[in-house]
DNA sequence: GAAAGACTAGATCGATCGATCTAGTGGGAG
DNA sequence: CTCCCACTAGATCGATCGATCTAGTCTTTC
């Protein structure tokens, strides 16, 4: 057995961990998830997440929003290539969204949001990977605008504001089931980028 | 004893409770909430929550999410009534919410965000009444900007891109410790208001 | 093939969960 | 007074929570 596979192998269990916790935090938050449901999500025991995980469910947690973070950076990432005019691939950003969560029935978007909003003030530990990923994907957003023509005094500015669109429109969309707010959100950013330019 | 008074105090442990729960529910979210801990907050027991809420937990919450969307929409009524400017007004929305947060230590904002998003697809009695509560502040809003000339076909997704922003906004505020992104959200949704004028 | 260390298996712990239940209390109606 | 009913009090239920612990099984190393 090479080097690469028994690396692969040695962190299986540990990986099939972080990504059920990823997905269970998605979509049901932190205090609605349970460490017995996440072990039968990821084939696991109670013995190898406390190896892994000596600090148990927290530590778990923030490891598997750090993981959902870069995922998310992905579509970000794909969102803003997608067009040399920095409106247009903001407005493509949320479409992307919107296709993500309508073909998961509502559940994969943010994989941040519903961990962090409950845990506020509770737990350092999650707070600061959700503060880390927000803070990711507003420096992605703030690049492009800024390579896009956006005046660097603006771009900050407007890179939260895409953000806190995006990310409440998500929430408007979980909610009613329709994927309306985030229509109109890529809409109306487009515009709004326009008017940045 | 008079009618209204009796009215009252039949009533009073009844609102002590759905006062305690709202609060409870803006700040850790439906599963990070225990029955117990409303009970000793509302200085309740047992036997008077099932009294009232004979469905137990899931209907008290229904309820505190009808009654905090009542007080977000009192803030946002005096935010939007600020100004004869719609973009002023929208502004002052953004500022009025951070300071809230500020003096709150973050903890007072959307009264259904955090709940809202983790029992997506789990309590059809606690969807709906997030549901309800975004819908009565977009139609809000919505007002408010056709009343300030806003064109009708615009003014929808104005309004719920407006709202979409001081929902992620807030999110940001919360999980940072720190204003600046309902700051800037401000800012740009005035600039917003103005390009769809 | 013995020893060591990485990892897994799952029983079990005390605490707490939401919910139910019986036993009340107290004020108004007849 | 007596009866009734809205309401309160809180013990108690089985289930499940996160966490700990012992007893393993592999793999690697010498």
């Amino acid at each position: 057995m090479d080097d690469v596979t028994e690396e692969r192998e040695r962190s299986d269990t540990r990986t099939r961990l972080v990504v059920a916790t990823a997905a269970l935090l998605q979509r049901q938050g932190y205090e609605g998830t349970s460490i017995k449901r996440i072990l039968k999500e990821a084939g696991a025991t109670y013995g190898s997440l406390y190896h892994f995980f000596p600090h148990g469910k927290e530590e778990l947690a923030a490891e598997a929003l750090r993981f959902g973070a870069d995922d998310f950076a992905r579509l970000l990432r794909e969102g803003l290539a997608s067009s040399p005019d920095p409106a247009e691939a903001v407005a493509h950003c949320a479409r992307l969204l919107a296709e993500t969560l309508r073909d998961s029935d509502w559940t994969d978007g943010c994989p941040v949001a519903a961990t962090a909003l409950e845990i506020i003030g509770r737990s350092p530990l999650i707070q600061s990977a959700s503060d880390e990923a927000l803070k990711q994907w507003r420096g992605m957003i703030e690049a492009r605008l800024t390579e896009g023509g956006v005046p660097g005094a603006r771009a900050a500015a407007l890179a939260c504001t895409v953000l806190s669109a995006l990310e409440g429109a998500e929430l408007l969309c979980r909610v009613s089931g329709d994927d309306e707010p985030l229509r109109f959100a890529g809409e109306q950013l487009a515009v709004l980028v326009r008017a940045n330019a």
